[in-house]
RNA sequence: GCCGAAGUGGCGGAAUUGGUAGACGCGCUGGACUCAAAAUCCAGUGGGGCUCAAACCUCGUGCCGGUUCGAGUCCGGCCUUCGGUACCA
């Protein structure tokens, strides 16, 4: 070969749009990432949270989360393993609508055309999709099922109407559920302020299986933090209920307390603003301030109410009740600190055990007394650690735990109180006041009340034309082709539920219905539901830790309660990906600080930007943005292209052998070798764990070596160049392809998987660095034999001069030897 | 307030079980190539001291202590940032 022409080719750029839309043709045409799901073993179910197409781009974050997790497949599938990796559109929701009250195009339109250039992006990316399996949520075949799955949880009794107090958005003119309210009050989705309204509402009753919600976290490799997200979330407590006689009349308060055994401390009680009996046992002496008390609560928002910081407040309402093991009166007080939706809306309140009510007794000047004995010396207000109960009659000395089953004991033989357990979980309310979702298959007839609509009559398809202005009411209600209907028992004139669901039902089970779209006779085929669940990888934000995850937990396990899974869990193991911010925020529109993905794409290829992604952090962190750096991993694409590029058809020219010994190799052969070996044995962990920052580090290592390959015989050349290949193959799909081919392979490297075996035996050095310190402090590192003894490397450290000039005239006290690592010298 | 994660060069970040801090990359500096520039390639690059230079010394992983022959890593006490949560009885 001429020199001319090496230089050409060295000089010659990656051409990345002509090579990745050369193998995302050939992807394609031969239908490559088409999975087998009838072949189940070593078969891996690798899913990533499915898109929100609210706009026609893929943002960065897409792409963090995206192009990494097919990564991970990838490697998994040149490991050997039969991956399904599926993508697909959570297509209904809020953002199509407003768009369309907007600008007036119908959120059906505008989706689909968001869907088309989605997914064209997403080809672009390169990921390794099985595309057969794609799916929407907007499209009768899918949103049929939410129907079909909404009627199978009424059958259950798990779907029910309540009136109930409701969490109302403003802005997005529909009701949501306590998980879609952030924690200052806002609206998850548009940040407004939401308010509270009394409506009659859909409800999944989640709460049913909120017990088994908290023992599968144990089963599942989930983030430790997004675990107890969840169990927080759940809020179990364990307690007791007592009831309360009010003096002088036959009513009964009840109340919940996790500490049963201060109940002798219970000096007061407290009901919340919205109490029922409040009206009924107010002496008329306080009558005109309770209710005054009342109605400042009601104009309050909810975050003012539920603030910390604000002082308490509250009132006497002149009435009293009997504490049943003290028989003594205790007041009744209000006091919006208790919250009419946990528990009983009623507390006994103990200051001397609990700071909040310690602080209410000081401010309104109520009686404290303590039933647990403090240690010596302390000097805080309620005590709320353990130690021996006092004045507490027959549970005096007992320690908490002791007194609380005593006191439940006795309370229940009395008929007066019994052990409870609380949670915090509350139902999840799916009704939406909106249109772009799926209706609820309910008929309202005036005869019949509450009619399901039959399964064989679904879907209830969702009309076009409707009247989609904000208006607080239903927008299908503006439909009356959709809202009239025969009652299906009686066949009189009814009516159509006008709310549509939540679209947190819409991706409760997609990844079941991913393993066969069309699938006409059910939800999903339930037996390879059985078969590929529990997905194996998740992976998405953890802005989802207890909504969408905990809302398919939930339809998981009714769903096996069916019979149609029979797994417990739905996602084995979970992945979160960090957030992508920019200029220290998250990235938005309202804050214009929105980087395009595209810009990066378009200069540099897909490739490149997936690595350079990888290359950022770590994986889990996600990071600012930055695009100083892309060009470090530009670089490495240019000079592993060129490598390949110069070593054209070494494959066949030059076959490698699978092993070498390293006895017959020169030393620069023997030191490529070895550091081939080693980087596929670190991309081997690296990758397995989503560290791909060190993964990709570990190859520019390699290629860094590579500047010394010329020094090695042919074949050994080809040995280093096809693991080369297939290591950066995952991380750079096309360039990966490419490189493969350029060594003269005829397949494909994802249609004939390939990986190799590390040669362990090249992992291991001849010689070492070995580190010299002198009482803990390096001063010198000598080069010794692989795993030479304490007597061979102590030979070479006490002739060394750097070493004598610390231990001469010293008295040697210790002498610690780690082996290759370190000798330490402690000298007097 | 409570729970969790993080804090390492100019920057992004590496560092099995405590064992040579700063891998890899960016940037910067110098050099080669070029009429010149870009690109590319080569060399250097934590701070300070000493030196023509090297060798060497010294300080260094948010702060203050501790354990240890040895601490980025373990323990105690703080500070800052970012997530989550918000009177749940």
């Amino acid at each position: 070969m001429t020199t001319f022409f090496t230089n050409l080719l060295k000089t010659m750029k990656y051409p990345f749009q002509e090579i990745e839309t050369k193998w995302q043709t050939f992807w394609e045409d031969k239908k490559v990432y088409k999975t087998d799901l009838t072949d189940l073993e070593k078969k891996i179910y690798c899913l990533v949270m499915f898109i929100y197409p609210s706009a026609a781009k893929m943002h960065i974050g897409h792409w963090y989360n995206y192009g990494p997790t097919d990564s991970w497949a990838r490697f998994k599938k040149l490991r050997g393993y039969n991956v399904f990796e599926p993508i697909g559109y959570d297509a209904f929701g809020l953002p199509a609508e407003n768009y369309a009250i907007k600008t007036g195009i119908h959120p059906k339109d505008s989706t689909l055309k968001n869907i088309e250039d989605i997914r064209v992006m997403v080809k672009h990316m390169g990921g390794m999709y099985d595309w057969d399996s794609e799916l929407m949520t907007c499209v009768p075949e899918y949103y049929r099922w939410n129907q079909w799955l909404f009627l199978q949880l009424y059958k259950k009794g798990l779907a029910y109407r309540k009136n109930a107090p409701v969490n109302w958005c403003p802005s997005c003119q529909t009701v949501l559920a306590r998980e879609q309210v952030l924690n200052d009050g806002s609206c998850e989705r548009c940040g407004t302020t939401v308010v509270q309204k009394n409506l009659t509402q859909w409800f999944f009753k989640i709460t049913d299986y909120a017990e088994e919600l908290l023992d599968g976290l144990n089963k599942i490799d989930w983030p430790e933090k997004t675990k107890t997200m969840q169990l927080n979330w759940i809020g179990k407590s364990i307690g007791a209920e007592v009831d309360f006689s009010v003096s002088g009349t036959n009513d009964k308060i009840k109340i919940f307390t996790t500490r049963p055994d201060t109940l002798f401390g219970a000096t007061y009680m407290v009901l919340a603003p919205e109490h029922p009996l409040i009206d009924k046992l107010t002496t008329s002496e306080f009558k005109q301030k309770v209710d005054e008390y009342k109605d400042s609560i009601k104009s309050m928002t909810e975050i003012d109410r539920t603030s910390t910081v604000k002082e308490k407040t509250g009132i006497f309402t002149g009435a009293y009740v009997i504490n049943p093991v003290t028989n003594k009166n205790i007041p009744i007080w209000i006091a919006d600190y208790v919250l009419m939706t946990y528990g009983t809306g009623a507390i006994m309140a103990v200051p001397g055990q609990d700071e909040r009510d310690w602080e209410f007794a000081e401010k309104f000047n109520l009686p404290i007394l303590r039933t647990v004995q403090p240690p010596d010396g302390f000097e805080g207000k309620a005590f709320t650690e353990n130690g021996p109960a006092i004045n507490s009659d027959f549970l005096n000395g007992l320690y908490v735990e002791d007194a609380k089953k005593k006191i439940i004991e006795w309370l229940e033989e009395k008929g007066i109180g019994k052990h409870t357990i609380n949670y915090r979980l509350r139902d999840w309310l799916i009704s939406r006041q909106r249109y772009w979702g799926t209706p609820i298959p309910i008929i309202h007839c005036n005869e019949c009340g509450l009619v399901p609509v039959p399964e064989d009559q679904l879907p209830v398809e969702l009309p076009y034309n409707v009247n989609f202005k904000p208006d607080g009411g239903s927008p299908l209600a503006s439909n009356p082709e959709f809202v009239n209907t025969k009652c299906p028992k009686c066949g009189k004139e009814a009516k159509r539920d006008v709310d549509t669901m939540d679209t947190f039902v819409d991706s409760a089970w997609y990844y079941l219905r991913y393993l066969n779209p069309k699938y006409d006779k059910g939800m999903f085929d339930p037996e390879l539901g059985k078969a590929w669940t529990p997905v194996d990888t998740y992976v998405g934000g953890a802005e989802h830790a207890v909504m969408h995850l905990l809302y398919a937990r939930f339809i998981h396990k009714f769903l096996r309660d069916i019979g149609l899974v029979n797994s417990d869990e739905p996602f084995q193991k979970l992945i979160h990906q960090g957030t992508i911010t920019n200029l220290g925020a998250k990235m938005s529109k309202s804050k214009g600080n929105v980087v395009d993905p595209n810009q990066f794409v378009n200069e540099y290829g897909s490739d490149v930007f997936r690595m350079y992604m990888m290359f950022m952090g770590p994986y889990e962190l996600g990071g600012d943005w930055s695009d100083k750096g892309i060009v470090g991993v530009d670089r490495f694409v240019q000079r592993t292209y060129t490598l390949f590029n110069t070593h054209q058809n070494y494959c066949k020219k030059y076959p490698a052998s699978v092993k070498y010994n390293l006895e017959e190799l020169s030393e620069a052969e023997k030191t490529i070798y070895r550091k081939v070996n080693q980087t596929l044995d670190k991309v081997e962990v690296e990758v397995e764990h989503f560290r791909f920052n060190t993964a990709v580090a570990a190859l520019m290592e390699l290629i860094n070596e590579f500047k010394s390959l010329d020094e090695c015989r042919n074949d050994l050349k080809t040995y280093c160049l096809q693991r080369f290949a297939v290591m950066i193959a995952p991380l750079a799909p096309h360039l990966g392809e490419e490189c493969w081919q350029l060594l003269g392979n005829k397949q494909s490297i994802y249609q004939t998987p390939v990986w190799f075996d590390v040669d362990k035996s090249a992992l291991i050095e001849d010689r070492v660095n070995i580190a010299v310190q002198i009482n803990g402090k390096l001063r010198a590192t000598i080069e010794v034999a692989n795993n030479s003894d304490k007597e061979t490397t102590a030979k070479f450290v006490k002739s060394d001069e750097r070493v004598i000039k610390y231990i001469q005239d010293k008295e040697i006290v210790k002498e610690i030897f780690v082996p290759n690592k370190i000798y330490n010298i402690v000298v007097k």
